[in-house]
DNA sequence: GCCGTTTTCGGCCCGACTGTTTTCAGTCG
């Protein structure tokens, strides 16, 4: 039986939902959630862990013990988990859906039940429209209109957007509370200052004298659509364009703790915390507490990591997964900067599907300090982007060398194409075409639901082609929804590391491909990454911090992108 | 159920807001 991370994962979720309604103590639903997203986050094949140390390696996995090792062995070898097979007959799976619906939670879905029978959303539905919530204990007519437009939110609302969607719009509120009177300090908080590729609301974390103003101004503020809570140290709202956000407003002098606590993540914040209570110390978002009661305050972030004896932990790592520990050593990494990033290595010009001539994309690339650029127009089998002929490629070089000419020394342009990795698993053009070439991207863009030993043989025969310099996107996904091609990663990264061929972190904020996730393993094997923004008009380029912020959370650091190589270091790379 | 340079047992982070209470429970982050 082979089952992917994330459906075990949602297994050990949905145990954990259902504890939860049966009212088992907190910490044991706690722990079946910690592994969970500990399975999820693993960045490798739970298969392979399993397959090649059985049931005792599966305890390497952080928050994995015997108990829910015992599990996972189980459903990777039948399929099935009779523990969860168990607690259904005691609190049946469908209410487990009910928990979506917002300020729902286990003891009132466990009273739903227990008082009305309701098993489904329709079935609540229809009860709260019957008025039938309303006389529950704890309930009342509120909380049934409560729950009623919470079911409507259910059907608007369609969960975690991609971070490129959300970003420019909190950082426009962000930069609208900034310019509030008394304001002395505004950030992001949340999944969106950790950059993640999908973020659910917008965190927004306030340092001012005056809490009541900020609150009144931002929930009055002209795009709000309407006030979800309204307090005196936090708020939150609904903008009309169906995004969310809350804010939190603290004295300035408490301004460190609290944007460490608004920004997370949760586990990363929990380790903090214990941390600090091994030191005495009670850690929240107001202050450091004493004993005697006593508060020790922070106005800055780095205050915080002080007191607990580390350096400043950069906002992308805050992960819960090493940073912690490497901070203490005195042995976090350089995250790489997008300063650092001196060429575009993937670009499209009119030659194929870009809408910028060769002149216009050198002279955009200059503009921006960079030194190096790679024109990589589409190869032919991909009929609807006007890929290129070898001919074509010729007729394009004249083009290339006008252009070199014109940019002189400041800019080295290198010709390259994004050849197609064909569903045959052959390349869209033969060897002697892209040994012509400067440089080769090779990317996924057809038949990538093939299953995963055929898609990954596919991948693999690129990365070994001694031409083949770079691999583009190399899952091929598009957030939020579309998943990318089932790649055995072992296997690929392994090829790569081999083979010395670099692999793209694509900045384009739909695409995030590689994930943070898999960029970081790449690099523990030495692997070289390469940050592109996959340039198809100018504006592409402006999408560089994505792919940076995306490397950073992976732990890389600027000698692991040949990005940020000189162009004499380039040339001697491709040439190897 | 997990975890351990003060523990293999006894802990396991902290606070705000809402709606229902008349001092608190539930939910959320």
């Amino acid at each position: 039986m082979s089952m992917t991370n994330k459906e075990l994962a949602d297994i050990f979720t949905l145990v954990a939902q259902l504890l939860e309604i049966k009212g088992e103590v907190i910490y044991k639903t706690l722990a079946y959630r910690r592994a969970a997203e500990s399975i999820t986050g693993l960045g490798r094949d739970i298969n392979d862990i399993w397959k090649q140390g059985g049931q005792k390696a599966l305890l390497e996995i952080p928050g994995v013990g015997k108990a829910i090792a015992e599990k996972i062995d189980e459903l990777l070898t039948t399929g099935n988990l009779e523990y969860l097979e168990k607690v259904k007959k005691e609190v049946p799976g469908e209410l487990a859906t009910l928990l979506s619906i917002p300020d729902l939670g286990p003891k009132k879905v466990r009273m739903l039940h227990k008082e009305l029978g309701i098993l489904t959303i329709e079935q609540l539905k229809a009860a709260a429209e019957a008025g039938k919530l309303r006389d529950l204990a704890g309930m009342g007519v509120k909380s049934e209109a409560k729950i009623l437009s919470g079911i409507e939110a259910l059907g608007r609302r369609s969960g975690r957007l991609p971070l490129g969607d959300v970003l420019p719009f909190a950082l426009e509120q962000r930069d609208w509370i900034r310019k509030l009177p008394g304001v002395k300090a505004a950030e992001l908080g949340g999944s969106l200052r950790r950059m993640r590729s999908t973020v659910g609301d917008i965190d927004l974390l306030v340092g001012a004298k005056d809490p009541a103003k900020v609150i009144a101004a931002y929930i009055s503020a002209p795009n709000v659509a309407r006030v979800m809570n309204q307090g005196t140290v936090k708020s939150s709202v609904e903008y009309h364009n169906g995004m969310r956000s809350q804010l939190w407003v603290h004295q300035p002098e408490r301004y460190g703790t609290a944007l460490q606590y608004a920004t997370g993540s949760k586990d990363h914040n929990v380790k903090l915390r214990e941390m600090a209570l091994d030191i005495d110390l009670s850690l929240s978002d107001q202050s450091f507490e004493r004993k005697d009661g006593s508060e020790l305050l922070c106005a800055t972030e780095e205050e915080v990591y002080k007191v607990l004896g580390m350096p400043y932990i950069p906002p992308e790592i805050r992960e819960n997964s090493g940073e912690i520990q490497a901070a203490l050593a005195g042995k976090l990494p350089k995250l790489i900067e997008e300063k650092h990033i001196k060429a575009e290595l993937h670009a499209h010009t009119t030659w194929s599907d870009g809408e910028l001539s060769v002149l216009e994309l050198a002279q955009e690339a200059k503009k921006r300090g960079y030194k190096i650029l790679a024109i990589t127009d589409h190869s032919p089998s991909i009929g609807l982007v006007n890929g290129l002929t070898f001919e074509r490629l010729k007729e394009q070089r004249k083009e290339i060398d006008k252009v070199r000419k014109k940019m002189g020394e400041d800019l080295l342009i290198l010709q390259g194409a994004e050849v197609e990795i064909k569903a045959d698993a052959t390349l869209d053009y033969p060897d002697e075409v892209l040994e012509w070439l400067d440089i080769v991207v090779a990317s996924l863009h057809v038949s990538v639901r093939q299953p995963r030993a055929q898609v990954t043989e596919r991948l693999v025969a690129a990365i070994r082609n001694p031409h083949v310099d770079i691999i583009g996107h190399p899952t091929n996904r598009q957030l939020p929804d579309r998943e990318g091609a089932d790649l055995d990663m072992d296997v690929v990264l392994k090829a790569a590391a081999e083979t010395g061929t670099a692999l793209e972190i694509n900045a384009n904020p739909r695409r995030l491909d590689l994930d943070d996730v898999q960029a970081r393993r790449a690099i523990e094997m030495g692997i070289k990454l390469s940050i592109n923004c996959d340039t198809h008009t100018a504006d592409y380029l402006d999408w560089l911090h994505f792919g940076v912020a995306t490397a950073r959370r992976g732990w890389v650091t600027p000698a692991d992108v040949i990005n940020t190589w000189t162009p004499k270091q380039l040339q001697a790379w491709l040439k190897s």
